[in-house]
DNA sequence: CGAATACATCTTGTATATCAGTTGTTTATT
DNA sequence: AATAAACAACTGATATACAAGATGTATTCG
């Protein structure tokens, strides 16, 4: 655990209020009113802002302002152009990999998911989801990859709960991971790749319809 | 154009010296120190390793120091690991989308890199080879798969040079992108994607044998 | 002589102050 | 009245100063 520093919850702090909406894309933030708002001072509030940058969370215009980064259509879509080329290829190494402890936990996950689904509960499912997801690349245990992956995944929950934010919820929108699930029990990496694949590309395309 | 704040610069500088191995795997990094000597203040330079540790490119140790993150073969096999994920799914998606101009600038780079081996130029062949990947990813014009992607082929470029530091320049190590090229001409993304997984593997496999 | 503790020093972490660039507004000129 | 130049206010960017944690060393006690 590598300490903690203020900027570290600062970052942590801010991250989550960018990813659950408190701070609704486009917002415009200002150093020196987050800094007394958090309790911190302006310097460690800066370089958690940095760190954001860096993720694409905020948009620092130097000079200029600091704002969330909005949502367009062609931002959302490259989110998932490229969960689908990385997670893919997380599906597809997984297979081979996983433990069957990490199968349990994630089979945990995958009903969970589904109980979600049926009582309508979208903010319970997308976190659902979002945990399979995340153990998902967890399995692999590649720093790396999981750095890539972590982020994009807070991004796309990001932008669910925009989506849903003022839509009915809608259980057809609600993807079962119950294919890929089953594909990496039986440790195919091939079907594990287009389990993935054909989830990624089903949500894509609702949401292009719907956006 | 993101204007050139002092952190950018002392980012980029330090980004290329650590690359380059003018600062190797393991070097112990001072703010102040480091500060004299690119003529900034410590603050940028403080930015500057922030976003540079969040590349992984160096390790910072909270109120202990900063070193630039050491190279092991299991870091190595996990660079080699989260390309093939990511790249292979970028060739995919490349062979779809690659405008004419796209290719032929792809192909100038692939012949320009043969033409390396051939004189067994390993830094050029590096040089090019990096050229070649990054002008791949680049063509998806995808911002999010662009960063990941970015980061892991500067990753792999510090090893390779890393590797060869000491070690007498192998025309066999010097792996073709002839295939890939010819796969993207011919439009087919599975062949695209084979022939990276293919190009991957086998360095990984070099590497580990002579590591 | 060995171990533990106190201390000196080094390095990062944070706060405060100053500098500089951008923008929008005001004012003067045509 | 329209335009352009000067200016004022705001924001981020950087520098300087100070605080705090960690480590190694020296000293003291058993």
């Amino acid at each position: 655990m590598p300490a903690q520093r203020d900027s570290d919850i600062a970052y942590a702090t801010l991250q989550e209020m960018i990813v659950d909406l408190r701070l609704p894309p486009g917002t415009v933030v200002n150093e020196s009113a987050l800094a007394s708002e958090l309790g911190f001072g302006r310097v460690p509030v800066r370089e958690a802002l940095a760190r954001l940058a860096k993720d694409r969370f905020v948009t620092i215009m130097p000079r200029r302002g600091t704002a969330v980064t909005p949502l367009t259509l062609p931002d959302v879509l490259d989110i998932f152009e490229a969960r689908e080329a990385i997670e893919c290829g997380v599906a597809y190494i997984a297979a081979a990999r996983a433990s069957e402890e990490d199968l349990a936990a994630l089979r945990t996950l995958v009903e969970s998911a589904d109980r979600d689904r049926e009582s309508t509960d979208y903010e319970q499912f997308l976190l659902d989801d979002h945990a399979v997801h995340v153990t998902l690349v967890h399995m692999v245990k590649n720093a790396l990859l999981q750095d890539a992956a972590d982020r994009l995944l807070l991004h796309s929950l990001r932008f669910w709960r925009m989506h849903w934010k003022n839509r009915p919820p809608s259980k057809d929108a609600m993807l079962s991971n119950a294919d890929l699930l089953s594909a990496l029990e039986s440790r195919d990496p091939v079907r594990a790749e287009t389990a993935m694949r054909d989830h990624l590309n089903t949500s894509r395309q609702l949401v292009q319809i719907l956006f």
